[in-house]
DNA sequence: ATTTTTTACTTAAACGGTTAAGTAAATATA
DNA sequence: TATATTTACTTAACCGTTTAAGTAAAAAAT
């Protein structure tokens, strides 16, 4: 059942332990014979050195956590897998904690973390994260590296992208494209993402001259049922938006759908831009603009940062702040023939 | 930086270690007063143990591992989304490893952790894994438990769908709705899954009595560019099928953009059936006729499998496979009107 | 009043490694 | 030849926690 341990080679090898120990770290104070003896020995037997012994004695894990709110999401799927490379490069494990939206659960799992489980967090914060205070206690103990949606509070590296300027580019693309009522959906008051991308609408409605009491901002839930009697709801009441800016990848199908059912064209009578990664936005019917983030790029950064700082301790953390843009990539949603989308 | 020890509560109370270490497990020989000034100091200081000194004393890490092939997959993102619910729910903690379908990174991820950092594995193989001495030598440390692409040779707990079925009732549902000229995209020759779907596709084949040569067997790769390329050529070929049963989600979009630049109709030139777990599906056009696995579900039973012997190692876990039947979700790329989809 | 049992602790070993400090023998230096 | 240095080890402490074994004092039983 368990595995070789230092204490078997060494008494296989009628050798202390600690000359085992040493051996395998090609130390200088052991001879090249009894170094070859051990890691000959260490192969047959295929040593493999008991991670936590050594975590406990460096106080070290390597280890990283993961806090993201979902992982059925293109977005934070391309990420993990951007944070899991890096990892796995540099030696690292990676846990995955999900938080499914819930403030109570990211604050358990901050909890529990800060018993030397990790070297420390690569975290985006739920829709619900509107205090802080158990993320600062927490990076009181270990770093923490953000990215996506940050919590401007805590003065820590934050890999973001730059949604203030696409929340604007989206808008003045729907204005460009004709647009005079737009809706921007949103999920949250409080997440930094929605209020960047809603301030870049604003300042686009704005400068435009746009009536604001037309463009509005919706908000919609975890709910994907309620979201769309909602949008439902909004394309059947007489102030209907011409544009839609989705600010989460979620909200395609029930813009999608709701559209398809009440017979709207897509982009004739309205057209749609949504924040998304998802591969399929450029089979859907028409195919779907999109601002697109560096989703994969934004978590190799997020976890190069963190264990840079692992690696030399006296980084500033506050000072790795990375932006990365996202690409607004127009498609038929806003700019296609109305006759492509007869449904 | 450090957290607080069980030997800082012991000098503050002047009691010994022992003594806290009973007192925080509750234990009788610690007098009731005492627990109390225990309890009360640990909370006040907000102690949390350290979770790898524990880990080493019991041979226990609380942590599961878990291997994929990616994650930007519906289904396995699905499946992660379950396992990590259990987990979480027993206080177990989930390691993710992801082999980007590599038989190396595979064998290279199993290896490290026979070092204790894992109690046990839950893992869908690689379209490469056609040996298997890795996962047999792993598991003879440590338990594993399969889900969804196993490794027959192994005898453990294997969590499946019914694969071979819904081979055959894809196909079937395809040659209902007229379709002659069979092609099942496949993405190996050595999975699990991949050879029951084709059974199943095949024996429907040879029962509807379907031209053998016209029904073949497509093998695409891991190159999205390839597949879209490998499809066109295929549906340019003088055989060209009337039905694709797509093996694997991914293949959904270079099929959809192929047929869309060959100005090829679905369902009316080419009728399209995908194994999907995709939300997208009900918004393509036309909507996408699935085969829809249980990921979620499978992901939950996978994990509840394991923690259910690592509390109960008499379990026998060759005796707990389990499996759930997918849904055939008829849509309109099998069934639709030929109008509905002009492009 | 004496012995036994119970209560409420402490001591020390253990988990599997790492490493500072110690040491005997071999080699180099004066 | 006597002393200093280097080589190649070993011993023992330590990381933070658990737990078997030991113990003194209090309570119960005889």
């Amino acid at each position: 059942m368990s595995s070789v341990t230092i204490k078997q080679l060494a008494e296989q090898l009628q050798l202390s332990t600690a000359t085992i120990s040493k051996a395998l770290g090609d130390s200088y104070e052991i001879s090249e014979s009894t170094k070859k003896r051990v890691l000959a020995l260490a192969k047959e037997l295929n040593y493999i050195p008991n991670a936590y012994a050594g975590s406990l004695r460096h106080n070290k894990s390597k280890t990283i956590g993961v806090l993201v709110p979902e992982v059925t999401d293109s977005f934070f799927s391309l990420a993990l897998n951007g944070i899991e490379e890096v990892a796995l490069e540099k030696g690292y494990h990676t846990l995955i904690y999900l938080t499914h939206e819930k403030l109570s659960r990211e604050e358990a799992i901050l909890k529990a973390l800060v018993g030397g489980r990790v070297d420390g967090v690569i975290m985006s914060v739920t829709v619900e994260t509107d205090s802080f205070g158990h993320i600062h206690e927490f990076n009181r103990h270990l770093p923490v590296v953000f990215f996506d949606r940050v919590c401007p509070e805590i003065d820590t590296a934050k890999i973001t992208t730059d949604d203030f300027e696409c929340g604007y580019k989206a808008t003045q693309h729907l204005i460009e494209a004709g647009c005079h009522k737009i809706v921007l959906l949103s999920i949250s008051n409080s997440l930094s993402i929605i209020s960047e991308r809603t301030k870049g609408f604003k300042k686009a409605i704005a400068e435009y001259n746009l009536n604001e009491d037309d463009c509005r901002i919706v908000n919609c839930t975890e709910d994907p049922q309620h979201n769309y009697e909602l949008i439902k709801e909004m394309m059947q009441s007489d102030n209907r938006p011409d544009g839609i800016l989705a600010t989460v990848e979620k909200l395609t199908t029930e813009i999608y759908l709701a559209c398809q059912h009440l017979n709207i064209n897509i982009p004739g009578q309205v057209k749609v831009v949504c924040f998304s990664n998802q591969p399929s936005a450029i089979i859907l019917t028409p195919s779907l603009t999109t601002i697109t983030q560096p989703a994969f790029e934004m978590g190799k950064v997020a976890a190069t940062t963190l264990l840079k700082l692992l690696k030399n301790n006296t980084l500033r953390l506050k000072d790795e702040c990375t932006v990365i843009p996202s690409k607004l990539i127009i498609r038929n949603s806003t700019t296609g023939q109305v006759n492509d989308t007869i449904i």
